[in-house]
Order: structure tokens, then C-alpha cells, then sequence
RNA sequence: GGCCCGUUAGCUCAACUGGUAGAGCAGCGGACUCUUAAUCCGCGGGUUCCAGGUUCGAGUCCUGGACGGGUCACCA
């Protein structure tokens, strides 16, 4: 505990002669009458006048001139300069700075002028220290750069690298439009559990947990999905939720064991009708959060003006494979292939998977494989498997598919939606299905879920659903690479005190 | 979990085939009354991630471990 530097040493005993001073380095309030951008916006009226601005933020550089200095501060907004004479402060009181340093908060009061090389500036008559800080920021041309340090400390990264700030900026309006747009569509915000006797809704691992007076173990939720339905059931026609979910898997730049998603239900709606919503929710919240349809990811140009196109699932496949249609009709392979024709393709296209996964998996693998990495612009793959979907109404038409689409983005999964399965016994049989995958040792299989059935078989009306990961969206609406940057606190993994004994 | 890479001053980074661990910024002292990567003079600052090993000698080589990044596996 004990700090023996001496950058930390010399900040202590600068609060030490600031409390010797009779100045508290930790005052209570500041009435503080404009922020940086206030300013900056507003030079060409204050600037005239006579009025006094009294302003605060975090110093972020000094400059000392001998009886003159000039500091910057960051506040909420951005920055400012300010600047200091001797004579105009006093001696004594411009003195002080001899006990501030880089990352103290302070306040100052005076008027608004330009500088010779032109810059806004505020002309201190007073200023007093806000908060004194015990430890040294990372230096100014760099910043911080240690990733590890970045997502550990996110408020050093925060304060030190503005472009991170603007990330979290954009995240937050990106959720505001989307509530945006589905309020003024009629949809009602909800919430559902977080702790679930059951887990469903998904295919996933869920995090397990204990409730001490019930006596029970509770999961936290790996979807939305059925609880929503219930809702429909109930009678909401349209309902959304804007949530975490959890899921106990691997790590990695696409995946934080907590994540948020969206969810929405909507009665009297099939698939279609989502479709067109998701194209007209994306492409307005990307106009009103990024100002165009367009936007930049990943060195592509992304351009989200519907329509969108929708290519069924077993065309995007025959489209990419690096076979021809006479060589290889992958339409009748999935109908009247074995499962053994559909391994050796596997291991032709060198996938790296498994090859002993069930069928379901090895298409999934081969469409990952040759067919997402080429969904750049925007792009509904419509028309799934039937084992790859459990929760997904029979297609009208096609046999062995069912009504659903996942809309690809820059080669990410950006959703997936169905026409929701309202039919109580199929819903049962595919429940059951999915226990005999479990019994297999599927680890992600779904659980049947009784009092979902019941629900469905007091009768839950045709429904379009949709979910999406607004984690991932933020990514590509600000072209960033690792969830991380777009989580303030992403998990990691604690640095161990030697000291203590192991524990596994 | 497999493989690859990384970890050196508060921060950003150097240090050849093993030979006294350096720079810039930050800090400290001094000069400077419109600077802005301020400038000028001077000074201090290290468990080289941890534990072993090889060696006369290890930041550097070897083994094990911690943490991070990438990738594969896994994963709607």
C-alpha cells in the first residue's frame, strides 16, 4: 500500500501545504456559469460585454511564463484555456500553482478574450482548486495506449483519450434513437427477469446463481425472447426491451459474458413486416445518430437505404461455394444428401469444425465460412433449417425451412428474426427435440419450458420478432474492432494477489 | 482450451550475436508578463511481470507461471 515514488510523494505534500494554507483541496460545490463549448460557442456575445464566466474542469496541460501562465481544462463538453497574470491575481495567490498539477480539477472566474494566436481564452480574475489529484495522468502526445490499462482504468482512458469518450457518445445516442423510433411506432417498453428459474429463448451456456430464502438455483437470462412472447400472449401487441443478457462462453473481440441486446414482438406480423421495420428502424437511427445512411466500417462503404436484399439461406450458399451449381446443387444435397455427402463438402472446403457436430452445425459452419465474410452492405439471408431454429414458425412454402432472417452487416450478424412459433405442439416437439441434443451432450440445447407452452396454448397470435446486439451495432455504426472499446467496463480477468492461497 | 506475440521509469518507447538499463513527455530546482507538443539551464527517477535454471556475467538464453493482444476452437 505503501507508494514510495516520488511523483506520488511530491502530489501528498502539495495537499499537505494546501491544507497548511487553510485551502481545502476538496471543496463542495463550484457555481459554475458556463462549460467549455458554452463558450466557445457563444464567444462573440460574451466577449463584448462585461460579464464575468466562471468555469471548471480538469487542468489538463500548464504552461508557466515566469508571472504569466496559461493552463487548459477539460470539462464535460471539451476544453478551454485559461490564462493567468501575476498582477492581476496577486502574488500570492498565483503562487498557488507552485501546488497544482496536471489532473487537478479547478475553478476560475473572468472574462472572455481571444489570445494573439487567435485562441478563446479565459482571463482569470480568481480561481480556486475543485479536487486535488494524488496521481499522474499518461503523458499528453500518446495518451494511454496499453490496452489492458485502457479497459482496467476506462477513467484514465476516458479523461486521456477524447475519441473513446465519442464512442460511448454515440452509443448512447444510438439507443436513444432506437427508443425513439419504436415509441413513436407504438411499441411499449417493458422489462422482464434477469433471474430465471428457466433459461431459453437462445442457444447458449447460461451464468447459474442462488436464491437463499427460495432455496433455488436461478439463471440469468441468456434472451428476452419468451418472456415477451408471454407478453403477446397477454395481449401487448407490440413490446420491446432494451436489456443484458448473459451468456457463459468463450471471450473474445465479438463476445463480453454480459451484452446488450434488443428484443421486439409484434403481433399480426410476419417476417416480412420485420424486415421492412429493421430497414426503416437502422437506416433512421443512422441518419439521426451519424447524420447519413452511409457510413464507413472497415475500410468498406456501408449504405443503409432500403431496400435491403434478401437472398434465402440455400441460394447465399450455392452463390458462394467455390463449386459450380453442375458440380454441386447444394439445394438437393440439403434434401437429399446424406449426412456423410455433407461432411466430405466440410472437409473439401478444409472448414475447420468438427466434422462429427451434428448437420445443423456443419451447415452453419460452411455458411460462416464462404458465405458471411461477403455480406458487406447490408443483407437478410432468409429461409433457415429447420434444426437451426427451434423457436421459428414452418415456412409457408418450403419444406424443412422455417420463417426467419438474420440480416448481415460489414460480415456481422446485425439480428435475427422470425415469424415467431405460435403452434403449441409443434413448439412441444421441437422442445423435445432439443432435449434428445441435449441428452447428446449439447451443451447450448434448449430447456422445455412448461408454462411457455401453456401460454402458447392459450393462444398467442401470429408474431414477428426480432433481436439484435446493440453491442455489435455500436461497433460497426463506429467502426471499431473489439467489443471492448464499445463496453465502458468490459470483464476481465482479476489479477491474482500472490500473497493469497489458491483457490480453484 | 491450442498456437503465435507482448509485458523495461508515472506514460510512450529504445537497448545488436549475453557485457555498467537509455530517450522523450511527466516530475523536481532555476530563468522567462500572450503560451499552446512553449523555450532555455540543471537534477532526480528502475523488483526490466513473477519464480526457478544455464552462465564469470541475463532485460536478452531455457523451464514453469501471471496478465494482455491476436488467431483457431467454442459461440445466434
Amino acid at each position: 500500500m505503501e507508494e514510495t515514488s516520488e511523483l506520488l510523494l511530491h502530489r501528498r505534500e502539495k495537499l499537505k501545504r494546501l491544507k497548511e494554507k487553510n485551502i481545502n483541496p476538496y471543496p463542495y460545490s463550484f457555481k459554475r456559469t458556463h462549460t467549455s463549448a458554452e463558450i466557445i460557442k457563444n464567444f462573440e456575445n460574451l466577449s463584448g460585454d462585461e460579464s464575468e464566466v466562471k468555469i471548471a474542469g480538469r487542468m489538463i496541460s500548464l504552461r508557466r511564463h515566469g508571472k504569466t501562465l496559461f493552463f487548459h481544462i477539460l470539462d464535460g463538453g471539451g476544453k478551454i484555456q485559461v490564462y493567468v497574470k501575476s498582477d492581476e491575481v496577486g502574488k500570492e495567490k498565483f503562487e498557488l500553482f507552485d501546488l497544482f498539477d496536471i489532473g487537478d480539477h479547478l475553478g476560475a472566474t473572468g472574462k472572455v478574450f481571444k489570445t494573439r494566436t487567435g485562441e478563446i481564452t479565459v482571463r482569470a480574475a480568481d480561481f480556486c482548486i475543485l479536487s486535488k489529484s494524488l496521481l499522474p495522468l499518461p503523458e499528453k502526445w500518446h495518451g494511454l495506449q496499453d490496452k489492458e490499462l485502457r479497459y482496467r482504468q476506462r477513467y484514465v482512458d476516458l479523461i486521456v483519450n477524447q475519441e473513446v469518450k465519442k464512442i460511448f457518445l454515440v452509443r448512447t445516442e444510438l439507443i436513444k434513437a432506437i427508443r425513439r423510433f419504436l415509441d413513436d411506432s407504438g411499441f411499449v417498453e417493458v422489462e422482464s427477469p434477469i433471474l430465471q428459474p428457466l433459461y431459453g429463448g437462445a442457444f447458449a451456456r447460461p451464468f447459474t446463481t442462488h436464491h437463499h430464502a427460495l432455496n433455488v438455483d436461478l439463471y440469468l437470462r441468456i434472451a428476452d425472447e419468451l418472456y415477451l412472447k408471454r407478453l403477446i400472449v397477454g395481449g401487448f401487441e407490440k413490446v420491446y426491451e432494451i436489456s443484458k443478457s448473459f451468456r457463459n462462453e468463450g471471450m473474445d473481440r465479438n463476445h463480453n459474458p454480459e451484452f446488450t441486446m434488443l428484443e421486439l414482438y409484434q403481433a399480426y406480423a410476419d417476417y416480412h413486416d420485420i424486415m421492412e421495420l429493421y430497414e426503416k428502424l437502422l437506416n433512421a437511427i443512422s441518419k439521426e445518430v451519424l447524420g447519413s445512411s452511409k457510413f464507413e466500417f472497415e475500410g468498406n462503404q456501408i449504405d443503409l437505404t432500403p431496400p435491403w436484399s434478401r437472398i434465402p439461406f440455400l441460394e447465399s450458399l450455392q452463390e458462394h461455394l467455390p463449386i459450380s451449381k453442375g458440380e454441386l446443387d447444394f439445394t438437393r444435397l440439403f434434401y437429399n444428401g446424406t449426412e456423410e455427402e455433407i461432411r466430405q463438402l466440410v472437409i473439401r472446403l478444409k472448414i475447420q469444425v468438427d466434422p462429427k457436430r451434428p448437420r445443423g452445425k456443419l451447415i452453419e459452419a460452411i455458411f460462416e465460412t464462404q458465405v458471411q465474410p461477403n455480406l458487406i452492405q447490408p443483407t437478410f439471408i432468409t429461409d433457415y433449417p429447420i434444426e437451426m431454429s427451434p423457436l421459428a414458425k414452418k415456412h409457408r412454402e418450403k419444406e424443412g425451412l422455417t420463417e426467419r432472417f438474420e440480416l448481415f452487416l460489414g460480415g456481422c450478424e446485425m439480428g435475427n428474426a422470425f415469424s415467431e412459433l405460435n403452434d403449441p405442439l409443434d413448439q412441444r416437439e421441437r422442445f423435445e427435440q432439443q432435449m434428445e441434443l441435449a441428452k447428446k451432450g449439447d451443451k447450448e440445447a434448449q430447456m422445455l419450458d412448461e408454462d411457455f407452452l401453456r401460454a402458447l396454448e392459450y393462444g398467442m397470435p401470429p408474431t414477428g420478432g426480432l433481436g439484435f446486439g446493440i453491442d455489435r451495432l455500436v461497433m460497426v455504426f463506429t467502426n471499431t474492432h473489439s467489443i471492448r472499446e464499445v463496453i465502458f467496463f468490459p470483464q476481465m480477468r482479476s489479477v491474482e494477489n500472490p500473497a493469497e492461497g489458491e483457490e480453484e
